[in-house]
DNA sequence: GATGAATGAGACTTCATTCAT
DNA sequence: TATGAATGAAGTCTCATTCAT
């Protein structure tokens, strides 16, 4: 229905003068998706923006999609590194905390450039390389399965993929809004305990009333 | 830093003849849309493609704009009227069947035509009256809000509009990943199982085993 | 090795308007070509030349080349008919009458447009459908092929395809030079004398200067 | 109409290592415009096949038109050499074995590279020393119009420089289609020998049968 | 000398929009 | 009113050429 055009840097720059070109388009790149949107975003308004000449952007992207595909790559990238390294720093066993270390990797990593992913979802048409934004819901879906499966005995569900698609879905979807409607900008804290609550709530079994604020142990019984 | 231009219908077409055209022009819309993308969606296949010339088009719609608005009004509009006529339909006082309902009515909503859903969401670019996509969440909430607000005192949230906003955005991001990638397409059963489950698990205190009116056991049974 | 760009007119022109539109790029392609060179001709300088907007020249034609086939194929058609006529009006059967309209034909022929035909086979690359300007030499050699056979017996080779082929180059392209560099501009009769003579020569069993019809010695006088 | 940019090679190279750099640009040119054409012949392409940079490549030639000119220069020479030394060292006296020599110098001349020459006379535009690849042509008329002057008394012609005109275009248009469509490929004996005929026939009054040195229906065994 | 990064004019092409018929 | 021919600004991309290293 849609060509796919060549998506991949042409050259990779041998000089240090040609990284720092390659890195000021890609910046430059981000910088206009997010001020003008991807329609108004031409390629000779983003060399402009990076300082360079057109045919400086053409020397190391053939197209504009893969130009963008390149900003997309690397924002994913970012993303996913401050999931996975807060993932991995915390790392605890008991469920509730997982859970917080969790919500708080997602909403560090929803905060790192809103406006850009929010343009990157919303505008950037989704073909070829360019569906590789949702790389990011997919590999987090991948380690997020993972995560929870080492704590699999503390969760009620059998089908943990199911629970997991849902989570996958709906704690971004909430922190995104938040994030960018800035309407809970200020409280990050209180976002991520309800966010918690709401996923222990999901996965766990619910401790009775008299005893502790969760007992987790019991909910896993 | 974007211009606004004229966004409303022309005329308004008083005859019926005229109201025919006007709406095979939003269908051809909506249909070059979803088979072609945004971007290659131009003025004049949609004019082919409504079966009308190009100066049909404008006679009616006075920019591009103003045609895609039409159309997102248009589903906004099917979409919210969906949701708001199944609750008023059932309008049920205990919380888990109203739950039950409201998911219901959502997964309908998103089955009304998930891919235009998907590319006015994910392409069109977010300017001017073409923001109003976003109509459908921002009544939805106040649907949702005003819902929960009458049965204020089965929840235990105090605050309500936080627990609505999580689930007005928690919610519906499922369903259409639900929808979209057809993963559950089979079986809308479990997913408003599991979204209901979800729901009342995060908005109601669960009594202890022994004491409680109901059980979330037995709720996602 | 090289792409095959889209080649056919993309529209048919309905209105009169529209056909003197199609009319007059195609002629001032032919213009600018000549004038210019291939290189220099640019969609936009013949947009221009032609009195009318780029945007209607490409309403027309999907590309330059299929422009530039567009007129190829014009050129070639008014060369053809214009050997055919002659072949049609005079189909004499006597082989030296045969040769000399046949001759002069082809000068006729190549008269039309010579700066045209230049162009066109000395700097027009000979991709996809451009390549058709070599149509011409293979209809004309179908032509000969067909006329002569039709004279066979008065001819001396047996094996007349061989003979075609060598006619059927050696013949144009003597007459493409003298029309290109009109060193012999002024004198066709001069130049059709010759080229006939050397093709009754070439074709004809010279009889003894006793026995014979004709005699080569009075042919060339 | 035109302007003509500095056409000389930029720098005598005076070391061997120098030179040799050059052939290696002039051959890489004569590789890419036989692979890609003269319109996919970029400068850039043509440094990488040649395996220098491309400012090795403008250290040596100011212009592509300086680089195409230098390749047309070489293959001209090329062609005129084979021609000369042929004519040279064979140099008969007698028409029959002369008209022989001739045809298979040429033969051999166009054999030399013909998808060179091809594109070379088929797509570089003819504007200022691009132009010299007729020099063939026209230095080959003189060599021609020279040896038949000196067998002026063999021949029926009083207007020599008419016929050579003839022959000169007719003969080398059958070789180069010859040697172009391979059609004749495998048999230069049979197309050399035709075209000596064709010659001979144009050239020579033909004697009678009885009392000639050679007649003409003979030529043709 | 050699390298290759950088340049920017200009090519081709699209498409929202206007307007004569 | 309906049609579709016409418009032209603006977009993507190439390539001959320059110049700092």
């Amino acid at each position: 229905m849609r060509e796919i055009p060549l998506m991949h840097p042409r050259r990779r720059p041998r000089q240090a003068r040609a990284q720092a070109t390659v890195d000021a388009i890609v910046q430059a790149t981000a910088r206009v998706l997010v001020e003008d949107g991807y329609d108004r975003a031409s390629t000779n308004r983003i060399a402009q923006a990076a300082g360079v000449s057109i045919g400086s952007l053409y020397q190391y992207f053939p197209s504009k999609e893969a130009l963008v595909a390149a900003l997309v790559e690397e924002h994913v990238h970012r993303m996913l590194d401050l999931v996975t390294s807060a993932l991995d720093d915390a790392s605890p066993e008991e469920l509730p905390d997982s859970a917080r270390v969790l919500v708080n990797a997602l909403i560090a990593a929803y905060r790192l450039d809103p406006k850009l992913h929010q343009v990157l979802c919303q505008e950037v048409p989704k073909i070829g390389e360019l569906k590789r934004i949702y790389d990011f819901e997919e590999k987090l879906a991948e380690r997020i399965r993972h995560y929870m499966t080492s704590l699999r005995h503390q969760i009620r569900h059998q089908n943990i993929d199911r629970a997991v698609f849902l989570l996958v879905h709906a704690i971004p979807s909430v922190i995104r809004a938040a994030v960018e409607t800035d309407t809970e900008a200020k409280n990050d804290g209180a976002l991520a305990g309800e966010l918690t609550d709401m996923m222990l709530r999901y996965l766990v079994y619910v401790p009775s009333s008299e005893s502790g604020s969760y007992k987790v142990t019991q909910l896993s019984a």
